[in-house]
Order: C-alpha cells, then sequence, then structure tokens
DNA sequence: GTCTATACTTAGATAGAC
DNA sequence: GTCTATCTAAGTATAGAC
C-alpha cells in the first residue's frame, strides 16, 4: 500500500505546506506545486480533486502528526508532579518549540493566513494554538500550585501571555531570513521567571 | 487643497486597508475596492496606477500617522524618571493598544501577511513591530534600572518576551469573531509583572 | 497516473468618450 | 475624474490519449 518512493500524494502535501507557508496559498500555483513535486498541473487532479482539497490534506496531516506526539494527560499529570516545575510548564508547549516539528508550524503559519478568508482555517488555528495548549498548561499549572509545588500565581493571565508569546513565535518563525530559535530560548527564560519555585533549586 | 468630501484618493487607501486586514490583498480585487468607495475600477486608476500602488499608499499612511503619535526622546526620558515604572514601560508600546490605532494595527497586519512575498513589506513589518519597540523599551528599562527604581532584570529576555506578545496580539486582533482587548490587559498584566519597583506602592 | 491541449473564469489594467 | 467597453494574462480545472 505504501511505495515510498511512490507515494505522489504525500509528496503533493509535503511540497504545499513548504510553499503555502513560505508565500501564501493564492501566490502559490496548481503549476507550482506540480513542478515543485516533478508533475504536471493536470496530474495532481488524480489525488485532489482541487486546490481547496490539497489544503484539507495539509490540515489532515497535522492532525494525524499532532495525535501522535500528544502527551497524554497522565504524563501531563506525572510531570507536574515530578518534574522541575519549569519544566513542567515548558512541557505544555510540546509541538510550539521551533527547534521540532517544522511542518507542523508551518501548518499553523498556513492557517493564520487563511483565517481571514476561510472559517475552517480559523477554527484549526484556534483549536491549536489557544484552546488545546491553554488547557494543558492551565491543568499543569493548577495542579503545580495545588501541589504547593510553585508560589500562586494568576494563572489566567500568565496564559494569555503564553499563548501570545507562542502564536508569535509561530507566525515569526517563517517570516523568510530570521532565525527565531535563539529569540525563542530568551522569551521562554523569560516567560519562565514568573514561575516560582517553593523549591530550592539544585 | 483638502475637500473633505471628496478626497477619493483618502478614502481609497481607508477601505484598502479594511479590506486587506480583513481578507488578505490577493483576495481583494480592484473591483471590490471601487466597490466599497462608490466608484468603478477604472477610477481607481486616475488615483494610482496600479493596486500594488495602493498598498504603498497604505504604508505611507502607516508612516505619516506614526510620525504624528510617536512620543519624543525627551517624553521616554521624563517617563522613565518620573511616571510609576510600569506605565513607563508600558508606554513604549504606543501604537501596540489595540483600543487605539486599530488602522495602524490593521496595516501592520497587512504587511505580515505581505512578508512571504514582498520584501517592501517584510521590512517594513520588522521596522515596526520589532526594530523600533524594542529600542524605545529597551531605552525606557536602562533608563529605570540605572535610576534605580526597578530591580534588575534581563532586559535582553524581556524585550523579546514583550515584542512577541505585541506581535501575537497584534495579529490576532483582526481574526474575525476575536476580541483581543480583555486578552491584550491580561497578557500585558503578567508581562509587567516582571517588572519590580523599588519604590512603595500607593 | 501521467501527459498534452484546452476550456472557462477572473483579475489587473488600458482606451477613449463624457 | 469618472464612466463603459475591452484587452490580456494567469490560474483552476477538465477531456481524452497513452
Amino acid at each position: 500500500m505504501e511505495n515510498p518512493r511512490q507515494d505522489t500524494k504525500a509528496r503533493i502535501v509535503d511540497n504545499a505546506v513548504q510553499m503555502f507557508s513560505a508565500k501564501n496559498y493564492e501566490r502559490v500555483t496548481m503549476r507550482d506545486i506540480a513542478a515543485a513535486v516533478g508533475i504536471k498541473a493536470a496530474s495532481l487532479y488524480s489525488h485532489f480533486k482541487s486546490k481547496d482539497d490539497i489544503l484539507t490534506g495539509v490540515y489532515e496531516l497535522f492532525e494525524e502528526t499532532a495525535a501522535g506526539i500528544r502527551p497524554s494527560p497522565a504524563a501531563l499529570i506525572a510531570m507536574a508532579e515530578t518534574a522541575p516545575p519549569k519544566q513542567a510548564v515548558g512541557s505544555a508547549f510540546f509541538y510550539f518549540r521551533p527547534t521540532d516539528h517544522e511542518k507542523m508550524l508551518r501548518i499553523l503559519n498556513i492557517a493564520y493566513m487563511m483565517s481571514g478568508s476561510d472559517r475552517r482555517s480559523r477554527e484549526f488555528f484556534q483549536r491549536h494554538v489557544f484552546d488545546a495548549p491553554r488547557l494543558y498548561a492551565g491543568n499543569i499549572l493548577r495542579k503545580l500550585v495545588s501541589l504547593g509545588r510553585i508560589e500562586p500565581l494568576d494563572i489566567e493571565n500568565f496564559l494569555v501571555l503564553q499563548t501570545y508569546f507562542c502564536f508569535g513565535a509561530i507566525l515569526r518563525s517563517f517570516t523568510p531570513g530570521v532565525s527565531v530559535r535563539e529569540e525563542w530560548e530568551s522569551g521562554l527564560n523569560a516567560l519562565l521567571e514568573l514561575i516560582r519555585s517553593t523549591e530550592q533549586e539544585h
């Protein structure tokens, strides 16, 4: 079923992710995608019934990959109970680290750019960048506070700041010529200053 | 020279700002803009020589407005010397408050969406969202620290977090159906927790 | 599943009358 | 400066042979 050299459908999606995130959906033509894959535009229609359908394929790829790397609720609780507090909070970001999962970030960037005119993209973006991370980080923070491992803080405000920081870093990371990695580390360090451990540092 | 009812050129730019930020440059047609202004598409070409030229007009509007509201270096120093520290830092954001200068934020949003394929937009965005605010806030923070009005902090890290937070809030503010105002206040409160005044609170 | 050829549509831009 | 009419280019998508 899976002929690795031959899975044209997957290669179309991969190339579309690269190109849509680097330029923007409307400025990437079916001919562009076909050329990157090494086929003719008409052949794309053997795999996807429209350009919009390729975008659907892109979002499906994200969902599948996310399902594979998402920490389980049990793992999150374990983190909150035993890992160093700052690390526990950091773990809630999973696919946001610009160093990992670059393809995932590219897809989120595409979804943002489509948000203005495509409802599906808007909801996808909301779900993955705002709702889910806020839920994860919120659970970890509440657990850390209730365990007395960190000093109490305004969790809602923290979550907003954290979410917007991630949001900014995601979008920033695909501006041509910008390397967001050091900035990600810097910003994260500043953000985690807000988490004050009650335990002695090693 | 300025016939307020009749300055079609300015009305074209205003409508273009609304429409480009709500949808995205490529999905707004010359016919759309003309219809919003109340003229025919061909008439746009009496005011601008191309669609791209309208975008130039949009950025020029931003530059002119920014020049009018930018605090002077002297005003910033005065802020750092006398205003409550958190307020002084907050003042470095000037046109980022989602409650004010909505048109400015819309223009920044347009520039972001164009960044992938338009160098001028990319440089414009970099200048106004990253370089200038970082310079302003950095100067205020260094002044506050050197005056002993706040406890020392890692200014570089703080600036990264601050810049990305603003960046996120700007972009977020034009996602349809999202009201960013309360979140802006929440995130800003969290961010300013990192600024610790050495003076007694009122 | 891929190709060539082409249909169809839309968008940016121009010509020229008023 | 605005209009109607129109040109031209480009992009999505289809038809039908191999």
